[in-house]
DNA sequence: AACCTGACTTGGC
DNA sequence: TGCCAAGCCAGGT
């Protein structure tokens, strides 16, 4: 079971209208400084089954990156799952952050390969 | 194998 | 407050 692997079983768990951070899947997936490795893993996720709109950083913001439009999609796909973004685009981490117990995580974890 | 670059976070000035 | 540098992980050169 990669590291990969880890992340993306837990961002797939992620409730509809619910966010995670980067920082904070990367300690669920047991990783306390690895919200880069995060990043990188939703750069490379199939989108078809990974939930990737449902992270973004510490600030409640969507995170800008190089190329694409995909922040657009991003903000989109949140919006209509219910999610609401305040002033400054940030999104209220005290409303929609997913907070699951460390059993859920480990019953999360455990089905991976 | 060394080096660089990110959809990041934190702690320390 | 705000900026900077260091940690950290995966992939590509």
């Amino acid at each position: 079971m990669s590291l990969n692997d880890r992340i993306y079983a837990i961002v797939r768990a992620i409730p509809r209208g619910k966010v995670l951070t980067y920082g904070a899947v990367a300690r669920m997936a047991g990783v306390t400084r690895g919200a880069r490795a995060v990043g990188w893993a939703m750069n490379a996720c199939d989108p078809e089954t990974v939930p990737w709109q449902r992270v973004i950083n510490a600030q409640g913001r969507i995170s800008p990156r190089a190329f694409g439009e995909s922040e657009i999609i991003q903000r989109e796909r949140l919006e209509a799952e219910g999610v609401v973004f305040g002033i400054h685009d940030q999104v209220d981490l005290d409303v929609y952050l997913w907070q699951p117990s460390p059993l859920e995580i480990r019953a999360i974890l455990d089905g991976v390969d």
